[in-house]
DNA sequence: GGAGAGGGCGCC
DNA sequence: AGGGCGCCCTCTCC
């Protein structure tokens, strides 16, 4: 377990979980700090171990097991470490691949911040992240701060583990899960997404014209800026500056509070096409072109880094690459190999259902029982239209105060009680400075010390009327937040699940070899993409679609809802949808 | 010249 | 007066 100040420190600890004495019982293969030592160990045991349990589990004779009470009929071992993303990458660049783990840094937020933990757990010390491209820095950090006293892994599983047997089923769930998903990130981020470099430069030629040279803009994009400028009268604009194109627009007589898009198109002036097309094309050339694909893409393969629970929610964020908003019109890129296929899942309305179950109303489950709950809310005669039944779960589960989700609010409260008395009250207590958690007990962050003086100063007495108007704000704010908290993080459970199920059912029928293998490549809150072989294409559906329910089960139990996917087999990741 | 804030926009 | 992100750009500040 490391603590603070990084690579000095006990830095990893790899250590067998002995899951069928029940006691933990773990061994410790290197304790001794030393980072070499245990970048040896990482690197020459592991893998010898892997293969070792693989000859046990064909009959032969194991050759020289790292724990030699491992049976073969055993579980699998769950390798134990501070920190998935830190190790796992650096393994499967050396082929080795992990069925199981328990990330003690992950499991470590986890219990600190849920109130489902049993009492008595004192949390590790913080955990720095800690990724290999910054050892550099790190080193230099702890020259200057010396490290604070570092904790054996073996004595934090065994403080994690004793808070986990006294704490609920669904707590336990989570752990297991969140380690999981932890193996899947990196097994993701290793493999690859398949892009096309050609399909790539072929989009961004028709849409911007031919490469630049260095520190020049496309052809398309300087013939938009000088049309612009044509039209404004501002020959030298600098169209990515916000602040001068505001004060241009004005100068043109153009009423704008700001430069968004979608305030400029309702505005009637012969700069705004050319400029709205300017902002679309220069957002795809700055975010997704040549430079992305330079910096992103080799042999064929996007790289990005998944971190789960990058997000206080627990869904996950990336590093690098933008990987969670792969802007639509570049999905043409992503081609499954030839021979192989694309299967492509994504959850229909899964946060809605997930308010359904999770809240118990049975209204809405009914409403949810055809493939389509938003229609299913109009057929039951909630609302009149579709776009009504899903603007006003949005506005509801966001908290949306104005247009058109508002007004449709009030019909969907009384339709569906359960569930909207479900998000209100979680609205309340953040309103309140109250924390509410997940389904399966992951805590939301408590407000800020600042935002609590500010609540302090309002209720105080003759309080001016500006910090009563900002307290209140803030804590709509903060009611808003935990409103959303409940369902986007019982939803990123619900979607752990589901990756956890489904690369355990993958590797179960076809193995862990991404290179012959079906395999997990991509993830996006609600969706999935499987890199398959073509053979194994229409199979792979039936799995993802399988282990969706399951992950429901898993989740609910027997709930009325059902979590229905949408999985497509396609070349290219465009077909799909 | 690097850090950080803010505008803006892509995704769910 | 709509939840969560990451990233690119500009601009200000040190």
């Amino acid at each position: 377990m490391d603590v603070g100040g990084p690579r000095q420190t006990c830095l990893v600890q790899i250590v067998l979980e002995q899951l069928d004495g029940g006691a933990i019982g773990a061994t410790e293969i290197d304790g001794t700090g030393n980072e070499k030592a245990i970048e040896r160990v990482a690197r020459e045991q592991l893998p010898a171990f892997v293969a070792a349990r693989e000859h046990a589990g064909r009959g032969e004779a194991a050759s020289e097991p790292v724990v030699s009470e491992q049976r073969a009929d055993a579980q699998p071992p769950r390798w134990v470490w501070d920190d998935t993303a830190v190790w796992y990458p650096e393994l499967l660049r050396a082929g080795v691949t992990i069925e199981r783990c328990f990330d003690l840094r992950l499991t470590d937020a986890l219990l600190r911040n849920s109130p489902h933990t049993a009492a008595g757990y004192s949390a590790l010390p913080a955990v720095q992240q800690r990724r290999h491209h910054d050892s550099a820095d790190a080193a230099l950090f702890h020259l200057e701060q010396p490290a604070p006293p570092s904790m054996a892994p073996v004595a934090a599983l065994q403080r994690q583990q004793s808070a986990l047997e006294t704490s609920p089923a669904g707590l336990r769930l989570l752990v297991a899960a969140e380690s999981a998903g932890a193996l899947a990130a990196a097994e993701m981020g290793h493999a690859g997404l398949p892009w096309r470099r050609d399909e790539h430069e072929r989009l961004l030629a028709s849409m911007l014209g031919a490469r630049p040279a260095e520190g020049y803009r496309p052809e398309r994009l300087e013939r938009l800026a000088l049309a612009v400028a044509d039209a404004l009268g501002a020959p030298t604009i600098n169209l990515d500056s916000p602040a001068e194109l505001l004060r241009t627009l004005r100068s043109a007589g153009l009423a704008v509070e700001t430069t968004r898009s979608h305030e400029l198109q309702r505005l009637r002036h012969p700069a705004i096409a050319p400029l709205l097309e300017y902002k679309t094309l220069s957002r795809l050339w700055s975010a997704n072109g040549w430079h992305w694909l330079d910096q992103w893409v080799h042999q064929g393969r996007f790289h990005p880094v998944f971190v789960p629970a990058g997000v206080v929610s627990g869904r996950w964020s990336s590093e690098g690459g933008g990987a969670l908003q792969l802007p639509a019109v570049v999905r043409s890129a992503v081609r499954a190999d030839e021979g192989w296929k694309l299967i492509v899942a994504d959850a229909a309305q899964l946060e809605p259902r997930v308010l359904a179950a999770m809240s118990g109303d049975s209204a809405m489950a009914r409403a949810s029982s055809s493939g389509d709950l938003y229609q299913g809310m109009v057929d039951v005669g909630a609302v009149e239209t579709r776009a009504q039944a899903k603007y006003g779960m949005l506005g509801a589960m966001y908290g949306g105060t104005t247009g058109e989700s508002a007004k449709v609010l009030p019909r969907i409260a009384r339709a569906f009680p359960r569930a909207i008395g479900f998000v209100e009250a979680a609205a309340q207590r953040g309103e309140r400075g109250m924390p509410v958690s997940s389904l399966l007990g992951r805590g939301s962050p408590e407000p800020s010390e600042a935002w609590r003086e500010l609540q302090a100063a309002a209720s105080a007495e003759s309080p001016d009327p500006v910090t009563v108007r900002r307290a209140r704000s803030a804590a709509r704010s903060q009611g808003r937040f935990t409103r959303n908290f409940v369902v986007q993080a019982t939803a990123a459970e619900w979607a752990l699940a589901w990756i956890a199920l489904l690369r355990g059912a993958l590797r179960q029928r076809y193995g862990a070899d991404h290179t012959t293998s079906p395999h997990l490549v991509f993830f996006v809150h609600d969706e999935l993409i499987v890199h398959a072989p073509a053979h194994h294409a229409e199979d792979v559906r039936e799995l993802m679609h399988r282990t969706a329910a399951d992950a429901g089960r898993l989740l609910f139990g027997e709930s009325a809802v059902a979590f229905p996917v949408n999985a497509v087999v396609v070349d290219g990741y465009d077909e799909a949808k």
